[in-house]
RNA sequence: GGCCCGUUGGUCAAGAGGUUAAGACACGGCCCUUUCACGGCUGAGACAUGGGUUCGAUUCCCGUACGGGUCACCA
């Protein structure tokens, strides 16, 4: 039974290589029938955020992994929240004391630091306290001499095979002999991860690849505890640009920012997943099931990925075009409502527009902002090549347009519709010479997301009408 | 600096010892169209670099350059 974890800090802050590595390890698990445990890492209590821990809840909920053990479901493997587990770690390190394994280190940070002062970093600790007589250690245990436990790294190589990068060997010469349990009794992060990992049946490991070089410092405590290794998935970061990561520092996008900026879950989860992973077959848009079902480990990238907002929009676009009528406008409706102060808009209607125009929500307002005010516009606006219209003939053209809408009686869009081209016919002229400036008196921009005749039916006939004796006004200015 | 990892168009990416080196976003053009968008068609644009190995390497090996990671009583 596969079984992968997600095991966050409570730093109050979900960024979008976090949640991909989430992912990751929830279709791994999933798509093989396994389980996906959620593992709140919160030993660092400087970094400790109140309410975080509800963020990750509400993250992966709102993303759609569902964890199958974790601290508010429980399980068989708790506790799950990594500080309630504290009294275990230091039992583990003495048993690696009694192996020879590990040892005692009674060392001063001042020692230490003197002896990194020469060299580089890089300036491995000299094993000083490796060779203490057992008379030594007990009497500095008894006159309480704070202490670390260091792992004694072995002499030889090291080899390990990671999914996404292959077989890795370093030479042990360059790993330090790393502290297993600090002097305040704390096990360090690489020590406390392989405790539980092992102690949670963890098979596959997935994270990000800054952990590659230590991974052989974990396979070596794994092989002293005579431990069965887990599978390696390193995965390569997502970046902000070519040289940075996205994350909390730069103040980059959140997976909470991006809902707030209007992106759906769907969207996200699909994006971030495509970003360091690709299917076998050509296609992008897919479900978080379809996820599950196609997701292999074969896919992952081993280079970075540069996240690109603009092509999450493109794919939020799609969502929304691909959305339901009535679950857009549910999602839609308080930002028209909010966008059109106007009286009598049909708010439908206007949905019914802009949903294949937009890729948030949030484009909207700008988009029919004209509604509810006519904005200044230029007369420059009425000059269209192809409809051959310009700031002269469009004068002629609305005067034409004028008493013929006044007359109808029809105010739907087949009949505006009609009435305008065979107004249009009945002078020689083209559709396009009345209906663009129409279209233009009406909005005052450029480009809307209707026609003229639909424009006429969503402002009512006495607006039409005064908006185009304003368009006379403004072309014989 | 030592060690580890990476490098296919601007971006995401497929790919394989012999291909016209896919596809998507963005960009240009055309068609459609009641403006725009949608949709359809189309264009431009890439294997970091030098040596090998090979009949043939972008693909395999070695080096170089560039980028990233890591070398904590942080996680």
């Amino acid at each position: 039974m596969i079984r992968t974890r997600f095991a966050p800090s409570p730093t109050g802050y979900m960024h979008i290589g976090n949640l991909r590595t989430a992912l990751y390890e929830y279709f791994i698990a999933k798509h093989a029938g396994g389980k996906f445990i959620l593992r709140i890492e919160d030993t660092d209590r400087e970094r400790y955020v109140d309410g975080a821990v509800d963020i990750i809840y509400k993250t992966l909920e709102t993303a759609g992994i569902k964890h199958d053990e974790g601290p508010d479901v429980g399980g068989d493997y708790g506790p799950y929240v990594q500080s309630e587990r504290q009294n275990d770690y230091m039992k583990y390190a003495l048993m690696l004391v009694e192996k020879g394994e590990a040892y005692y280190c009674f060392c001063t940070k001042e020692r230490l630091d003197k002896l990194r002062e020469d060299g580089d970093t890089g300036v491995k600790y000299d094993r000083h306290c490796l060779s203490l007589s057992k008379e030594e250690i007990e009497e500095n245990l008894r006159n309480n001499v704070p202490f670390v436990i260091r792992q004694k790294i072995r002499e030889g190589k090291t080899t390990f095979v990671d999914e996404v990068y292959g077989e890795v060997t370093v030479d042990n010469e360059d790993m330090e002999d790393q502290i297993l349990i600090k002097s305040d009794g704390m096990p360090t992060y690489n020590f406390a991860n392989v405790i539980d990992d092992h102690l949670m049946n963890i098979t596959h490991v997935i994270r990000g690849n800054e952990y590659l070089s230590s991974t052989p410092k974990y396979n070596l405590l794994y092989e002293a505890f005579g431990w069965e290794i887990p599978t390696y998935i390193h995965v390569a970061p997502v970046m902000k640009d070519k040289h940075e990561k996205l994350s909390k520092r730069n103040g980059d996008a959140s997976f909470q920012d991006l809902l707030k900026k209007g992106y759906l879950p769907e969207a996200i989860v699909n994006y971030i997943t495509l970003l360091g992973w690709a299917p076998k077959e050509n296609r992008e848009i897919f479900t978080i099931d379809e996820l599950i079902e196609i997701f292999d480990i074969k896919g992952i990238s081993k280079s970075p990925a540069i996240f690109d907002p603009e092509k999450l929009r493109w794919m939020n676009g799609e969502y929304i075009k691909a959305m339901d009528f009535e679950d857009f406008y549910k999602m839609a409706e308080s930002v028209l409502k909010n966008a059109i102060k106007t009286e009598g808009i049909d708010l439908r209607s206007v949905a019914g527009m802009v949903k294949s125009r937009v890729c948030t929500v949030y484009e909207i307002p700008e988009m029919i902002d004209f509604i509810d005010e006519l904005p200044d516009y230029d007369k420059s606006l009425y000059k269209h090549k192809k409809m051959k219209t310009n700031e002269e003939n469009s004068l002629d053209f609305l005067r034409l347009i004028i008493p013929v809408l006044e007359k109808a009686e029809n105010w739907d869009n087949d009949s505006l519709y009609e009435v305008m081209v065979q107004t249009a016919k009945d002078n020689g002229l083209k559709n396009g010479q009345i209906l663009w400036p129409v279209r233009t008196a009406l909005s005052g921009k450029p480009t809307t997301p209707c026609g003229a005749s639909e424009l006429c039916v969503l402002l009512g006939k006495e607006e039409t009408l005064k908006r185009l004796s304003e368009g006379i006004e403004i072309l014989t200015k």
